[in-house]
DNA sequence: AGAAATGTTGCGCT
DNA sequence: AAGCGCAACATTTC
């Protein structure tokens, strides 16, 4: 569910709710759901202050006093939660406990939503990273895939997924079925603005929709990827190719390099 | 009420 | 062989 830009404002806000808060406990509900041991993941962040949240491609990492990082990916259908004795979520499948501050749950009715201690990062650099400019992309586009799964491939850019993808190659006036390495050059300069501008954007969109949001979706502002929408802001009407279950938005103001 | 939504993995086809 | 595309995972929300 969500993508980079809600993950950006959910890892921001989280920072500020939680930067410098001891970790009291962390219960674990789906075990199934730790990439590494329980016994490992208590021991390296138990009684220990948080001093950074930030996002990594699409995992939020809570890097602790003592620099270990616990890396929360939601995958499809994840969703953090601040509760109380209040209240309780379905599906749960961390609780993080604090002193002094509202505890923290990671949900996922999917039962996909995963946690690392310590996650290894792919060598692709993030999306809003400087390393993805226009001579990045030039060489990484050399291939024969579809623009639009190149940019979904998370071993060459991390941190885009299939809604922000449509918008993407709408902004740059590509069509998600050119041929990566079919694309002119002044496209793909067009494409490297778009990743910038599209995903910052939405961001801030987001940040002030909803401020201090830490889950959930707010997508009511993408310009083609979004079902209730009929044209583009440049009013052309807006196509659907399925594909299993996932759709690509797109109109005919794109450019198909084949 | 029923369609739509999302990322990653593994498999099959070229 | 390597590269590419697609289906499946499961349940809630609109």
């Amino acid at each position: 569910m969500p993508e980079l830009p809600d993950l950006q404002i959910f890892s921001k806000n989280l920072h500020l709710a939680l930067a410098g808060k001891k970790l009291q406990r962390i219960k674990i509900i789906n075990k199934s759901k730790l990439k590494s041991s329980l016994q490992k993941i208590k021991k390296a962040v138990e009684g220990n202050r948080i001093k950074k949240i930030y996002r990594e491609g699409k995992e939020i990492h809570f890097l602790f006093a003592n620099n270990n990082v616990l890396g929360f990916h939601m995958m499809l259908r994840g969703r953090l939660h601040y509760f109380d004795e209040n209240n309780s979520h379905k599906y749960t499948i961390v609780e993080l406990y604090f002193n002094e501050a509202p505890g923290l749950a990671l949900t996922d009715y999917q039962g996909n939503a995963n946690v690392t201690l310590n996650p290894i990062m792919k060598d692709s650099p993030d999306a809003l990273s400087k390393e993805v400019n226009y001579k990045f992309l030039k060489e990484k586009l050399g291939r024969k895939a579809t623009i639009k799964n190149v940019l979904l491939d998370q071993d060459v850019i991390r941190g885009i997924g299939n809604a922000y993808a449509d918008e993407i190659l709408w902004n740059a006036r590509i069509s998600p079925f050119s041929i990566s390495a079919k694309i002119p050059s002044a496209k793909v300069k067009a494409l490297a603005r778009s990743i910038k501008s599209v995903l910052a954007q939405a961001a801030k969109k987001i940040d002030r929709a909803e401020p201090g949001i830490i889950g959930g979706e707010i997508r009511d502002f993408l310009d083609i990827h979004n079902s209730r929408k009929k044209k583009s802001p440049a009013g052309a009407t807006i196509r659907v190719s399925t594909s299993g279950s996932r759709k690509t938005y797109y109109t005919n103001e794109q450019e198909l390099y084949k």
